[in-house]
DNA sequence: TCATTAACACGGG
DNA sequence: CCCGTGTTAATGA
């Protein structure tokens, strides 16, 4: 297990202190997950909390019969929706799906209150919480002007970001499934993104200009 | 006004 | 031929 140990030190040893990396090394289990692959499904109990190594997540939320895509995870990140289930011991209100192949240690989730006597834990904790509530504002005040282009050029950014790669393969119905809207709508925003000339249309593709 | 649904044509693989 | 794409017409919120 000091495999795991040297695992950890590499990717988080920026951002916890020694005495903490012990701990995650201790209990956190090590897993790796392919692209598409369910994590949590909506309704179901969270017993662990993931820290991404590599790769990425996206963190869907059910409403009615549609899913709504919320954000993506990232390295570095972990889920505010998550800490929230945690908190609360309820039922996920979220879906998780990996975007990527990705890697991850999960850890028990008990340990998150715990660790809170850790300065880099508490530190870690609120700023992904912060981030996620104010990214999470963001969505609504795009939702509520009804601003589908903002939304959609965030969406690609992401998806760009993530990837690190200008280059985004994807379908616009697939798009369209993850913002939760119709192709049609898809196709002629990206259209007129393209007239614009911030972005470049191929079949399957879509390439990032002016970001 | 703008999203959605259905329908159609085009074209690449 | 199948699928992704671009467009339009009808309908509804």
């Amino acid at each position: 297990m000091k495999d795991q140990k040297a695992i950890i030190k590499d990717h988080f040893s920026y951002l916890f202190e020694e005495s903490l990396l012990d701990e995650i090394a201790l209990v956190g289990v090590h897993r790796n997950v392919g692209a598409d692959e369910v994590l949590i499904e909506i309704g179901s109990y969270v017993k662990f909390m993931p820290l991404l190594l590599s790769g990425a997540i996206k963190i869907f939320r059910q409403e009615k019969e549609n899913e709504q895509l919320l954000y993506f995870l990232e390295k570095g990140d972990t889920c505010a929706m998550t800490l929230n289930c945690c908190i609360g011991q309820t039922k996920s209100e979220i879906k998780a799906v990996a975007e990527m192949d990705s890697e991850m240690i999960l850890v028990p989730i008990k340990k998150m209150e715990d660790w809170l006597s850790y300065k880099s834990w508490r530190s870690f904790v609120f700023e992904s919480y912060n981030s996620r509530m104010l990214e999470m504002l963001e969505a609504i005040d795009s939702l509520a002007f009804n601003n589908l282009d903002q939304r959609l050029i965030k969406y690609l950014k992401d998806k760009a970001t993530i990837n690190k790669n200008l280059t985004i393969e994807t379908s616009h119905r697939e798009i369209a499934y993850e913002m939760n809207t119709s192709r049609v709508v898809i196709s002629r925003v990206l259209k007129k993104l393209e007239k614009e000339e911030k972005i470049d249309l191929k079949r399957n593709k879509i390439i990032l200009l002016k970001f």
